[in-house]
DNA sequence: CGCAAGATTGAATAACCTCAACAGCTGTGG
DNA sequence: CCACAGCTGTTGAGGTTATTCAATCTTGCG
């Protein structure tokens, strides 16, 4: 689910030179400070031919990567940490698109300027690529153009499953799916061995991204572990029980 | 709006030789006869390299282009008509994704199977091309591929419009937005030219595209009307009364 | 004309939201 | 160390929106 899901296990490659930059640009930033950018080492590898394309970029807590409106000048992918993606309403609404994860790209899909702000949930560290430089990059070298191929029709496929959530899903529904899908993307290799999930992001970020308010969402995680379907350990924990009843409440199969 | 209308525009050309085909393929279809396919004359022109590669295809109202989880053989542009794409839940709920329109895509996004059954809405004329044909010839033709890349970069963008209609905004929002993509989706050039909006499709398939039901799709343009924001010559025609009221209402400005 | 499908309207209901109070945790400063 | 402030999360009560169920109307078509 989300964009970012679909997109995570994404097998291409974009290993990057450690570089210093900024990100501050000459704009300034509405709601915050400019991203405090830090030169993040030790995670530099040298292994292909984009190893000169991209810089790597570290934010802490709550900084924002990019603003939505800004220019969309470089594509970012996630090395760690957790991001949300987010757009606003002009009367203040907020919406989540999808969280980022280790591996996750943003900013393939906005041509012209980004759609969606960028903050950092948890400190993270990013790459960054030039448009510009990726797409030359992209004419030139197939194999890696059909790999990012994939990821974009992986990343649709994602978005259309969670316009079904939004448009069709009861509240119950949601967060079955949600947590099935967080519990997936931790270990997606082993299909058994899930049971653990963290949520790096807080409960109004887990209701802007599931379409429903706050206090909804903490009522259904009540009652999932009231009916012994989920534990948690910790507000930011949540121990899958019943896999199998999550899955039927995930579908709508039953209550 | 909906996946559908970013791609509309799409300056792709993609032109076909006429070429008598029947979509049905081994596996019977689950829910309605096999589509008929009839040889669709008159609309063939050969301008290009990919005049082999296409064949041109007639559904009649209701039929079925292709059933969510087929094989993924194909990819489709409509050359006249409109489409619904549609999934359906487990216990019936229906959700739409996106309506097509001439110029839009279908299938670009679906690497395995089809994610969402195409149904025509009316009469629609399709080009079809294979799925290893188009991925061959974009792996040669440079301007085509980023052509292509652009389309589904438009629409990623439009999915992601949706999700926030879907997950935070009121009925009446949602048919405002719905009514000035659709005006906009006429007349895309001729900004103040699009009072008149057709809607081919009916009720239901307005309400499973908004995530609302039938009535409340009724009751929401029952009340648009009465406020002389829009008028409705008959079922299928709205006209725009109020372009700015609608705008305001379409992002939440007001009530 | 007569039927069937779709559209509309009304009344009652349910799901989710809003508002409000309170609990738990973290960090700060005396 | 403790008191307190601020933030996030949780729970309760009541309100609103959209749904559900039902009846009626309209339209297209044989």
């Amino acid at each position: 689910m989300g964009i970012a899901a679909a997109i995570r296990e994404a097998a291409i490659e974009l290993p990057s030179r450690v570089q210093s930059a900024g990100l501050a640009g000459p704009g300034a930033r509405r709601r915050q400070a400019a991203a405090v950018i830090e030169e993040a080492a030790g995670t530099a590898r040298v292994s292909g031919a984009l190893d000169r394309l991209g810089s790597t970029l570290l934010f802490r807590k709550g900084q924002s990567v990019v603003q939505q409106g800004d220019l969309a000048s470089h594509v970012f992918k996630v090395a760690s940490g957790a991001l949300r993606v987010v757009r606003l309403m002009p009367d203040g609404r907020r919406h989540i698109a999808s969280f980022l994860m280790p591996g996750d790209f943003f900013g393939l899909a906005d041509l012209e300027s980004y759609g969606h702000s960028v903050e950092a949930i948890t400190d993270s560290t990013l790459l960054r690529y030039t448009r510009s430089g990726l797409e030359g990059f992209l004419d030139r070298d197939m194999q890696m153009r059909r790999q990012v191929f994939g990821v974009m029709c992986r990343e649709l496929s994602a978005v259309q499953d969670h316009l079904l959530l939004l448009g069709r899903k009861t509240a119950t529904e949601r967060l079955a799916t949600f947590l099935l899908a967080m519990a997936e993307r931790r270990s997606p290799h082993r299909p058994g061995e899930d049971r653990q999930v963290e949520l790096p992001m807080n409960r109004s970020d887990v209701a802007d991204y599931l379409g429903l308010r706050i206090e909804t969402v903490c009522r259904v995680l009540a009652d999932l572990k009231q009916r012994r379907i989920i534990d948690m350990p910790d507000v930011h924990s949540i121990v899958i029980l019943r896999r199998d009843t999550l899955e039927d409440l995930s579908a709508g199969d039953s209550d």
